[in-house]
DNA sequence: CCAAAAGTGTTCGTGTTACACCCATGA
DNA sequence: TCATGGGTGTAACACGAACACTTTTGG
């Protein structure tokens, strides 16, 4: 902070976001990509996103932008937990200008078509499943990588995990998401305790129960708790690379 | 990124970088700050940082303010771990103009008088303790602790601490970091157990040893090992707020 | 011989693992 | 009554917490 502060001493740096906003959908960790429709990377997938406004925080356009971007509903978006991943800025990572970009992460539910909706960018907007996505615009296939290595090491020592869930669920969803994202098979009974046991993680819905599978005995029905982090953490078995 | 690439359509964002560089001195954590020399702030203390120029990403800017403004060594800081801490993008952080930082932390061993040493900005660094830093210009107080959090959190699953001894130390050194860091006191027998359990964590110097307190039995040295992640996890007691 | 710091051993309890088993429901 | 998924019980084991004890140095 010891140079002077001449606004346009400078080449202008672009600020912008980028969001990776994963769910879970037929046991398959999906990610929200929009369909680009100008040059550069024209027709190429790419993390929704855009410009930081002059009065805005990062967090802010984030939101702002999956709500412009997506058919994600608007009470959604409003509430949904953003969590900063990390900053890109190598001089390169845009071809026209110097863009620095603010990638975010977020967790929603298994919606029933959200992207389908709303017109405009939206109608570009899809699901598709992480091990599907081959090649992504700009860099955004190393932020959708670093995005996905992060919320794996956040299912261990936090309760994110309700994220992905809608907002009553069983404890075998729950455990399904967890499974999906490491791509790791849990023990169920020790999983149950495990969840239970933590003070917080979640909370039983007095008398609810719903089918899941279509046979089988009704689950019980639980909600997110006021926890946020998961002491002793649930840790994921060895090789969860992939 | 749907909208056009006008680089002059916005008013211009400036990019900089703030550092949050460590170190454990006397049994206390202390961070390297500037006094500021100009408005605004000036005569504050603030986090060393600058700005990122047209040809590089924050990483570089960040290793390249650090030589410039602190009185490191250049080879300590060519061989420094910096870690994105995160980015800071409140519209009204700078009262002069749209400033978005990106935040790094860094860990350095104890070194002997680290920041007196080079001419012109290095001779306003200096190294304070956490707890005695009160006023902190822009919102670096937030960042500050914001990264110390977050190096706390760290230890506790990577291999970090080393990172604050020299490079060949005892695991009373070792482990009067974490205690430092953690302002809490750890078991030496259980400490030295999970630390030589810990495949990689650090390695034997064989046959050094070296006497610390004056008295006392000599003890063995070792080297930082290969080894980064630390599994299973090296929990803090309780309560380690403060 | 005492203080101080390194290093070893041992016990005890908690939490995780791996499994066997019972319950409720739809076909 | 069988398949399917939810839920409970339990023994074996690994790990961490706590603490007693031995070793090696300087004063």
């Amino acid at each position: 902070m010891t140079a002077g502060y001449d606004p346009y001493a400078f080449e202008p740096f672009a600020v912008t976001v980028d969001l990776a906003v994963f769910t879970v959908r037929a046991g398959a960790l999906h990610v929200l990509l929009i369909r680009r429709g100008q040059e550069p990377y024209a027709g190429a997938w790419a993390l929704p996103g855009g410009f930081v406004l002059p009065r805005e925080s990062a967090e802010t356009a984030a939101r702002r932008e999956l709500a412009e971007e997506t058919g994600l509903p608007e009470q959604l978006v409003a509430a949904l937990h953003l969590e900063q991943l990390r900053t890109y800025s190598e001089p390169d990572r845009d071809p026209r200008m110097r863009v620095v970009s603010v990638a975010f992460t977020a967790l929603v539910p298994d919606l029933p078509e959200p992207a389908a909706e709303g017109g405009g960018d939206a109608a570009h907007a899809r699901w598709l499943a992480v091990e599907d996505v081959s090649e992504l615009a700009f860099d955004h296939a190393v932020i959708l990588a670093d995005a996905r290595e992060r919320i794996g090491a956040k299912l261990e020592y936090t309760c994110l995990a309700t994220g992905f869930c809608p907002p009553e669920f069983t404890l075998g969803e729950l455990q399904s998401v967890y499974e999906t994202v490491w791509n790791a098979g849990l023990d169920r009974p020790n999983f149950r305790r495990k969840v239970l046991a933590t003070p917080g993680f979640v909370e039983a819905v007095p008398g609810a129960a719903r089918l899941t599978g279509g046979r089988g005995k009704p689950a019980a029905l639980y909600r997110p708790g006021p926890a946020t982090t998961l002491h002793p953490p649930l840790l994921r078995p060895e090789g969860t690379t992939r």
